[in-house]
DNA sequence: CGTATTTGACCGGCGC
DNA sequence: GCGCCGGTCAAATACG
């Protein structure tokens, strides 16, 4: 599989995306996704993936040689998702530097729900009222709360377009899909997963672009209630990729060369990594039973499940 | 046998 | 009110 740089994006003019130039995403070979300057205070792109500070600050996980840097153009949409069927492959990329003023990032504020707390209470004079006053006020009430109900559904979400020859781009979470569903003028579905987390309500769309077919376009929804499998790993002391000349008696040695927007699957059938070695090493690194207790991780949630697959065919 | 995926049915929102 | 469409459910199926 090969993925290639992608730079050719139209923009919808009425979709807040945001994309971001592929020398500037911080995946060559010394740039880092730290370098972003996201306004921490808002609900990051990479907080929404859920990769933390302790993870993606490390340099030697973001390196990428240059035959790699693929780096797919990434767009953020605030209220509206991409819709692939729509974005022809044309031009406009904004650089990280458009990004850091983080407009799209934030997370939008939702109100709460007290106005509905106070249905039915509080009603003093209601015996002066005729049924018609009462018959309005329950439609004005049903009205509010079905808006209410339906700002309170909006989840934040975001999607990002990478040119890729795979549908199923791993992220270090694990998913289960839950459904498929033809798109209207694509001859392409469109797959839903959920995170395996029973805690976790974040939703994973994926669907390729009708317009450019090699666009896979994943849209996030919601966020992670827990750090990804692949961030604990990376987060814990002697669990950093580590330089295989210092030996680290139960370190589990992650490929030095790793990027966000590729999968584990796909970093394991790249030529820069031994498959077997690192199937192996998250073997040894599972099996040790202190590592996993506190944090009640398996095998499954630190092995994306594809990597794992490609095991099992073996 | 347990778990993940597939896929048709169902539901709710929305436009006409 | 009706039909279309996107999203979800859940039984059936596949797979290890």
């Amino acid at each position: 599989m090969k993925m290639e740089s992608y730079k050719d994006i139209k923009m919808e003019d009425h979709h807040p995306m945001y994309f971001i130039d592929n020398n500037n995403f911080g995946v060559t070979n010394h740039s880092l996704i730290s370098d972003y300057n996201i306004n921490t205070s808002s609900l990051g792109f990479m907080e929404l993936l859920g990769f933390h500070q302790d993870f993606y600050s490390s340099a030697s996980v973001f390196e990428l040689p240059k035959e790699e840097n693929y780096c797919p153009a990434v767009c953020v949409s605030e209220e509206e998702e991409v819709k692939p069927s729509s974005v022809a492959p044309e031009n406009q990329i904004i650089s990280s530097s458009t990004i850091a003023t983080g407009n799209v990032l934030n997370t939008p504020s939702t109100p709460n729900c007290s106005s509905i707390s106070s249905e039915g209470h509080g009603d003093a004079d209601g015996e002066v009222e005729n049924h018609e006053q009462q018959n309005t006020k329950t439609k004005q009430q049903l009205k509010a709360k079905k808006t209410v109900s339906q700002k309170k559904q909006k989840e934040p979400r975001f999607a990002f377009m990478t040119k890729s020859e795979v549908d199923f781009l791993e992220d270090g979470y694990r998913w289960r899909k839950y459904g498929q569903k033809a798109v209207k003028n694509s001859p392409f579905p469109r797959n839903y997963y959920r995170c395996t987390n029973a805690t976790c309500n974040v939703k994973k769309r994926v669907e390729r672009c009708f317009s450019d077919p090699s666009i896979v376009v994943t849209t996030y929804e919601g966020k992670h209630t827990h750090p990804s499998p692949m961030n604990m790993m990376m987060s814990r002391p002697n669990c950093y990729p580590i330089n295989p000349l210092l030996p680290s008696p139960g370190a589990f040695t992650l490929p030095m060369q790793f990027n966000i927007n590729q999968s584990f699957n796909n970093l394991a059938m790249n030529n820069q990594l031994d498959h077997a070695a690192f199937v192996a090493q998250g073997r040894r690194f599972c099996s040790n039973t202190e590592m996993l207790g506190d944090q009640g991780i398996d095998l499954q949630d630190l092995m994306p499940s594809a990597v794992l697959k490609h095991e099992y065919n073996r």
